[in-house]
This record gives structure tokens, C-alpha cells and sequence, in this order.
DNA sequence: ATAAATAGGATAATTAATATCTTATTAAGG
DNA sequence: CCTTAATAAGATATTAATTATCCTATTTAT
């Protein structure tokens, strides 16, 4: 993973061990939480404090790095920052994908329409996903409420 | 707020003050987060609690009366449901603006390409707003925040 | 090999969110 | 209106998530 080495030297932040993990492993799963993240960081490096997790996290954020995830109903992940996509979020198993689609066009409307300088995107789509799509419809469950009895 | 009575009754929701306080602030400002938002309603309702606040939002969100709007390296904010559109987020003073424009499109576009079914999107823009373009352009104007929450 | 800078780890502290239980309010029927 | 059943509010406790502190360990440049 000298790919990462080199990342952070580029931000002056040291490669420690921890760090090359934490990023080898979102690179891995492509996007991950944070409960997800440490399962797998601490596995390999047992005395690693969640504390110092966060802390990388935050740091390799605010040097773009990392970039935050936040998917509606979902608990917040995150991503190697990377060429700008697409998440496709499954409401039936869950899963996300990443789709690169040309959005040329619609942030030129975006910008026409409200007068705003776009310097990045992000979006998220909810649906349902091949795999799923082809499975029998799952039945419809009934909302409840806090406290009824 | 006779709008929100019948939003609720239509999902067997009593209107009890608390709430509709809740809907009439959250459309006025039309997004806001958890803290402002129990500011606000607090004002009105100095009984009000926040575990109550909470369990609203919640059984709100869970009736789609209101959705979750995750802003990336924001504080996560509610809104009441309502026509899909997109957010611009401006770096510079903080402020969301909601712009309508078509996104059939790219929709269609991500459906082709990735075989989901989308049921809905949730668009996400950061950039610079009309106002703050302006002040950054003058060379004379001092960089005063317009809008900050 | 050394030393300064930075990061890690343990823990405490803070903050956010939820659950529980009791009282109060709402809404529907007489 | 008054009564009553259903549900919501409020207070508090609990749990979960995140951040801060402090001391030790590691990294990196020399």
C-alpha cells in the first residue's frame, strides 16, 4: 500500500500502521461505517483505541483524504475520495453501489437556475437493485408507533 | 397550520400542539436541525423535552410526513416532505438554498447503466451562492457572512 | 542513533439518541 | 359538553456515539 504512503506524506501526516489499515480497509470495502471500519482495523491491530479510529478519520477528512458518506437511513460511512459517483442504495438488501454517470449537464441547469458556483457534487439514489428486483416483492409491513398497545 | 392537522389526521396522528409546532417550524425554515429546531419549539413550549422532540421526528420520518437531509460535513437536518429537489449547500456562508430542475435524465441514465429501479434521489451540491460569488468578485466589498445558522 | 514532532492508547468527559414510566391531552361517542 | 380509551408528553434513566486529555510510543529527518 504505497499508494496510501504516499498520500499522506503528500498532507505531511505520518504513515502509521493504524492509518494504512484504516485506509487499506475502506479502500477495500469502497464505502464503510465506522462500527464496520474498527471490526476489521482492530483485528489486525488489536490495541487499536476507537479514539485513535475517530481521530484518523476526522483528520483524513479534513486533508480530503476521506471523504464522509451520509445516506438517508443509513448510518454514515465513508470513502476514499475519489472520482465523483453515483450511490445507489438498495432499500430492499441494503447494499450500495457506486455508478459513474456523466452530471455535466444537470449541474449546468443547477448552476443556470440558482446562480451557484458548483465546485462538487453528491448524490444518492434510493431504489432497488438488479439482484433484488428480480426476487418476489417483499410484503408490505405496517408502520407502528412509539407506544401503542 | 390547518395544513398539518390534516397531514396527521390523514396518518392517525393526534395534533397535539408539540407537533404541529414542530411541522410549522421546520416548514418555515425549511430545513433545520435538531438543536435550532428544539430552540425554537421550546420557546413556544417551555415543557417541551427533547426525548419528545426526538420521538416525533422519528415518527414523522417514519410516516413520511418529514425526511432526513444529510448534508455532507453538516449537522444532520429534517424538512417536510415534499417535491424532489436538489440542495446547494454554499461553503462560504453556510446557507442551503432548494433549486427545482429536472433529473428524469440522469436518472434514466443511472437505471440504464446499473439496472436499479430508482424510487427516488436525493441530490446534494456544494459550491458558492449568488451573493457570496459576488462578494469574492468585489474587491471592495468586505466578506460578510449573509446568511449563517 | 538521536531527538523533535506527531500519533497512539486508555480513560474520562461530553454529547446524542433512545427507553421507560407516569401523567396529561386528544378525539370520538354518548 | 362529559366521559373514556388511546395515545402523546414530560421527566428521568440509560445507552450509544463522539471527542478531549494525558501520557507513552512511533515515526521521520538528521
Amino acid at each position: 500500500m504505497e499508494r496510501f504512503k504516499d498520500v499522506l506524506k503528500a498532507s505531511n501526516l505520518k504513515s502509521t500502521h493504524q492509518r494504512l489499515a484504516i485506509l487499506d480497509c475502506i479502500d477495500m470495502f469502497g464505502h464503510i461505517d465506522i462500527d464496520t471500519l474498527f471490526d476489521v482495523v482492530v483485528r489486525k491491530y488489536p490495541t487499536m483505541s476507537k479514539a485513535t479510529l475517530y481521530r484518523n478519520i476526522n483528520d483524513l477528512i479534513s486533508f480530503h483524504i476521506l471523504e464522509e458518506v451520509k445516506l438517508p437511513n443509513q448510518k454514515q460511512q465513508y470513502e476514499i475520495k475519489k472520482v465523483p459517483h453515483i450511490h445507489l442504495l438498495c432499500t430492499h438488501c441494503g447494499c450500495v453501489e457506486d455508478v459513474f454517470v456523466e452530471t455535466k449537464t444537470l449541474l449546468e441547469a443547477v448552476k443556470d437556475k440558482s446562480g451557484f458556483t458548483i465546485s462538487n457534487s453528491f448524490i444518492v439514489m434510493n431504489g432497488t437493485c438488479k439482484l433484488c428486483s428480480a426476487q418476489v416483492a417483499s410484503k408490505y409491513t405496517e408502520q407502528t408507533i412509539h407506544n401503542s398497545y
